[in-house]
DNA sequence: ATAACATCTTCGAGTAACTCGAAGGCAAAT
DNA sequence: ATTTGCCTTCGAGTTACTCGAAGATGTTAT
């Protein structure tokens, strides 16, 4: 049972961003303590690191918000959030090779920066 | 000689960022024919390109502003312009490990998907 | 020649996803 | 008892687009 603070090391993101998700209903099984504290459990955990990974494959918060409600719904839901998944895990593969790219091309740049270094 | 639209599908940015750029001093070598348009030789589309790669690291919009001045201010900017480049290449390292870990985790995802299609 | 169309321009408003700081509540430590 | 530290909510500000409207200009069709 992690409060924001600690979630916010356990996943890299930011405490204002994790209240942000929390507030806009992406991890609705988050429970509050008698002090009106957010806590964490390991399905919240869970669930802000398949958020983080769609998120940085570029799927919109509103979209990111239904993937995870659908989820709640239960076997009837299945094909859709499969559908989702897989589109998305096209474009982790396209972002790849773009990251991929970028290393190079920077790599060039440094070589060139250092080829003209006396 | 480029119009706006036509680097837009070269470097793969929809017009209005283009505009946006040149518009933010991004791109201080563009001329304008004698209707006032926009055109684009090969050293705007090489900074372009530059821009693109810097900003998909992360560098914001005003920091990749100062790297362009400075590299037209000449030789006296190498050491900065240098460190800036590392800097963004170590960025750009890092990522990529990132966007191996997206494409895992989802490619679990979908595979956890498909043990369960019946 | 004129009308229609495409493509360019500027401008201002709107949006997503943070990002920050202030003001205040509660609980343990000195 | 008060200071420290972490939590809360709220509202404002920022970045980087993103969009659409209104208008100038140049090209093509009749």
């Amino acid at each position: 049972m992690l409060t924001v603070k600690e979630v916010s090391k356990v996943v890299d993101l930011s405490e204002h961003t994790i209240r942000y998700y929390t507030d806009k209903g992406l991890i609705p099984m988050i429970k509050r303590d008698k002090n009106n504290n957010r806590v964490f459990d390991d399905e919240c955990i869970g669930t802000l690191i398949t958020i983080k990974c769609l998120k940085d494959t570029g799927m919109p918060l509103d979209e990111i918000k239904k993937y995870i409600h659908l989820y709640l719904e239960g076997e009837s839901t299945f094909d859709i959030r499969y559908k989702m998944i897989v589109k998305q895990y096209e474009i982790a593969k396209k972002q790849l090779l773009e990251a991929e790219d970028r290393v190079e091309f920077l790599k060039n740049k440094v070589a060139l920066y250092e080829s003209q270094h006396k």
